[in-house]
DNA sequence: GATGAATGAGCCTTCATTCAT
DNA sequence: AATGAATGAAGGCTCATTCAT
């Protein structure tokens, strides 16, 4: 009798290891061993499941792209998603969750970055990203901001000022980063940029 | 008769043609012969005067935040240093004008970000570099908003924003990159903080 | 009820699949998986009824030299058995039957050869076959030439030339071999020598 | 001071270790570490110099077929070139000269044999030198047959009978070889191809 | 009997480092 | 001071074998 949906079960704990193993070690000092060591398996198991170490590693990064996603609309599910300034806090607040969990993720995001300037697949998924954040964006300030070069230049702004925050922040010693000041000074920004620009319809 | 002053030529030389190979190569794809064979010399020389392939990059590192530091130092002598709002443009324009000369320093910054959270010797470069940009921006922005906490947010938001913009646009595909734009949003951002916040005195 | 005789079924369709795979392969490309696959059964299969992948390989070497064997007393059955010199052409016929088939057998045997000088059980079934053709062609010389050293050179120098009229064949390039020549050649070989020694009675 | 002239000397090395390896354990268990080990030197320099395991098979096949046309050159300076049956004896005597120093080369060219089916480049290597020996004895024949003919058919076959000989030797029990009769048997081949079609004029 | 998930030894290759010259 | 030949540890990958089911 086959193990049916064994598959699927080893392959997330393949994927759960090798952020462990980018969080501890760093991209450069992952490998297949420090992999399969943590996740209690042989080497051969990759090669066996996602065809090679570059395979674990952008399933890895799907994974993690997957889950902000998934936190978004978890979040607008709850919320008042109608109420354009609703969501915009809530995509602010979902593009900083990953924070508030000590700094793992962090730590991944920034290596795969580092990473995707030269690897094909990665830089496609981390485009395909930013575009959503930004499209995220500009699709609420659009109600708020009448003007849509306005509009789109605030969502411009706003992506960035997300990113930044969160780059400096995980630059940064340990002690010094501050999260919520972090979010909370983004959460002003838009607001700041809805009444300078949302009045002059 | 001592051939005075080779070594500083030679770690040039080496420095150049590090970055030259990041932009080329990759990070990764960067290795002590990819360096000395564009630098027209032999491998061992790395070893030589930089104690290891370890050395050279955070020598590598240390030249571009000091021609960081120069750019800026440069504008200011140029320019009207005494204007704050001067002083601050002059401070964006410094950030923005690496992008300039096509994607070279781009993709090599993004390369050491990467490695930094796992490399001592480049965090601590990291965090100093971060600390001047927000500690500059905080410095001209105090003299345009009285309340030193609306300041400092200020320059921390500003900062952020030219971070955020810069890594995006790295990592964004080359024809959509555009630098231009950013350094005006950024600017804008800038005057709309001071606007907002410069008259409260 | 017993499951009786579904071994030696299951045995021999690993064997074809072996066969199959060493010929679109070759024999590095050759793995335990390629001849499950072909075979359709999993992977566990082989060491379950050969003892591993030497042991389904030397079984498919036994299996090859059965039917050159029998390919030979199927020839013998249907001609003049009794008249040596039609038994001499039943021989080499039979030697080269086995590339009217396109190349598959071909490309397998030379890779049993090589392998041959390092693996004791594939040497001594060679060996076997060696002397098999040789005494084969022995026996009839005999009786078309009376001298038995001339008779013994004769049949060491027909086998010689079938094995190297095969040789050259296989490591021709495809559009250049012709097997029928070869097998001609073969013949006209034979004459010549009975010819020449069998006279001398 | 670079030390001149080391690379072919290594190589050289290499190249000997290479053969004396596959003699010793077979193509299949030979390794980049089973031949730098014969060579006392480490693994890395295979690679540093060949390019690779690929590389430095090829090298030493390469190696093989000009140490068997320096054998026939060497043996027509010395000998009495201009006589065609003197040519072809010395060409059957090259072509058996590797047997007489023991069996290494023999169980190499087997292995190379056998995997040459499967290696574009072995291939080519081999069917040169397949066309080279047929057609060095299709020369001489020339010059004493008239027949073209029957001239090709006899290069044909002598090329046949000394691949198969030398084949068949290989591929017995030591202590049957007997290279010495294989090269008499051969050129006896000649003389009777000869004494039978040469006054056909 | 039969499966196929999992193992891990062994392979080739890369590359920072060393050191005799 | 400078070279570059040589090293060998470490990496990713393959694959015959094992074994619980």
């Amino acid at each position: 009798m086959p193990k049916v949906g064994i598959e699927p079960v080893r392959k997330l704990q393949l994927i759960e290891a090798t952020l462990k193993s980018i969080e501890a070690n760093g991209f450069q000092g992952t490998t297949i061993v420090t992999i399969s060591r943590l996740a209690g398996m042989s080497s051969g198991i990759i090669s066996h499941y996602f065809g090679g170490k570059q395979g674990i590693i952008e399933a890895a990064v799907r994974h993690l792209l997957e889950q902000l996603k998934q936190g978004l609309l978890t979040r607008l599910e709850r919320g008042d998603s109608q109420n354009p300034m609703a969501r915009l806090m809530m995509i602010v607040e979902t593009n900083f969750s990953g924070f508030q969990q000590s700094s793992p993720a962090t730590t991944t995001w920034l290596s795969f970055w580092g990473q995707a300037t030269h690897d094909e697949g990665l830089a496609r998924l981390q485009a395909v990203n930013n575009k959503r954040l930004e499209s995220n964006l500009r699709y609420s300030f659009r109600q708020l901001i009448t003007n849509p070069v306005k509009a789109a230049e605030a969502a411009r702004m706003t992506a960035a000022m997300i990113d930044g925050m969160w780059l400096r922040s995980t630059l940064s010693p340990a002690q010094e980063r501050n999260f919520r000041d972090s979010e909370r000074l983004c959460k002003e920004f838009i607001h700041l940029q809805v009444e300078r620009f949302g009045s002059e319809v």
